[in-house]
DNA sequence: CGGTGTTGACTGACCAGTCAATCTATTTTT
DNA sequence: AAAAATAGATTGACTGGTCAGTCAACACCG
């Protein structure tokens, strides 16, 4: 159902300093990725403090105890999730800061990356979302490093069509990444809690009116579009 | 250390339909508040799914069953923090709405109340913020209708500017509402996890800045000042 | 054979919620 | 006014259930 991310494959970072064993059988790798299919799954439909490592390994059809050989804990398995993904989002914010764009175009490319990743995979942005994004106390607390990368990134967009004459110098760059930030949270949020419609046309219409909202009130009296 | 707002004192609601022992005595009165006092210190310190009831109890000073005897369950202890506060909110919501002032003004004393709510009780805007609203998974969806109403009179506001031509009607209402509200708790989050300065100052600029964000992008190309 | 992969029963720790007993204050009875 | 009765307030030891993580044994492949 979640085949991972065509873009994640080859960079797959091997999880910072943890235990977890081995991958060096072919199938090794495949039965991780299982587990790691299957957790989010499970992570999106009970939570991660409600669900138990059993379900996982039943969902993904394994002994309880190949969990703990491919990962260290519980906690392991939702950090790789995580990182996997984020790393790819923090790639591609670059790749786009690089580029000879419009601000609008810049952000609207990270705006369109995040939507698309939760119409590609809903689960899995859920489980990141809901269980350390915005579980800031508990796993956020973990990756607040990571996450705040993400914010620092789209600050220094923010500060270079600021220099560019193209956005307002008076609201600070970060609070802007701030406020861009938020935006997209909650908006994914809503879907996730079905707060908010959803669908193909939602989808592409969020994005511009994300866009037109947040560029609306940075930009100056100059840019039209 | 963080008295029960003057505003909340005579309208407490009575928590909705739960079992919650008495109060009849005065003092019986007092020790629960004393209990409610201690939750939101422990809760912001440890988090809600961290602590332990006895950790509740010897903050309060008082015996381990006595926190049974005030609430149900540890969750009630929670919500009652919860709605006591939500309904403040959602009260100066509908007070705002109903006054004849231009609609920055209105957005304006909401994100107010906010900024001042954490000023002045930051310990228990954390644990609402982190354990509740951000918490949709587990404690916001028993909430998410009240978090909801909230939601809805905002939209009502805008909804109100954009019938008067001050907002552009092509940004749906609800859309609006979602991105400030997502603005103003990712402000909040930031200084809550320490990503953001806080300070006097700090705080005022923060109400102008979210303003100037959410209704620069809102507002027809004709409010200016 | 040696190593990696796989199994699932078991353990040790943890903690929410219960409950029977005790205490304190207020009211009723004598 | 003292004694008795009633009701709420307060105590903390105890129970029952839950689960993350361990481990010793077994399977499979090269």
């Amino acid at each position: 159902m979640s085949a991972s991310s065509a873009s994640a494959e080859d960079a797959t970072p091997a999880v910072r300093g943890r235990a977890s064993a081995a991958k060096a059988t072919k199938a090794g790798a495949d039965k991780r990725r299982l587990i790691l299919d299957a957790a989010v799954r499970v992570f999106a439909r009970q939570g991660f403090h409600a669900c138990r490592v059993s379900d996982i390994a039943d969902e993904a059809g394994v002994a309880y105890g190949l969990v703990y050989h491919y990962f260290a804990s519980k906690d392991e398995v939702l950090d790789t999730l995580f990182l996997e993904r984020w790393d790819v989002m923090l790639a591609l914010i670059r790749e786009v800061d690089a580029e000879p764009i419009p601000v609008r175009e810049k952000l609207g490319a990270i705006a369109s990356f995040i939507v698309d990743s939760y119409r590609h995979d809903p689960d899995l942005m859920k489980v990141i979302i809901v269980e350390v994004t915005r579980a800031a106390n508990s796993f956020g607390d973990t990756h607040i490093g990571t996450i705040r990368d993400a914010y620092e990134l789209i600050a220094g967009i923010v500060e270079a069509a600021q220099r560019d004459g193209v956005f307002k110098p008076e609201i600070e760059a970060r609070f802007a990444a701030m406020a861009f930030y938020g935006v997209i949270e909650q908006l994914l949020t809503g879907w996730i809690f079905d707060l908010r419609p959803q669908g193909e046309e939602e989808f592409e219409r969020a994005k511009r009116l994300v866009i037109e909202i947040v560029c609306g009130g940075l930009e100056t009296r100059a840019a039209s579009e």
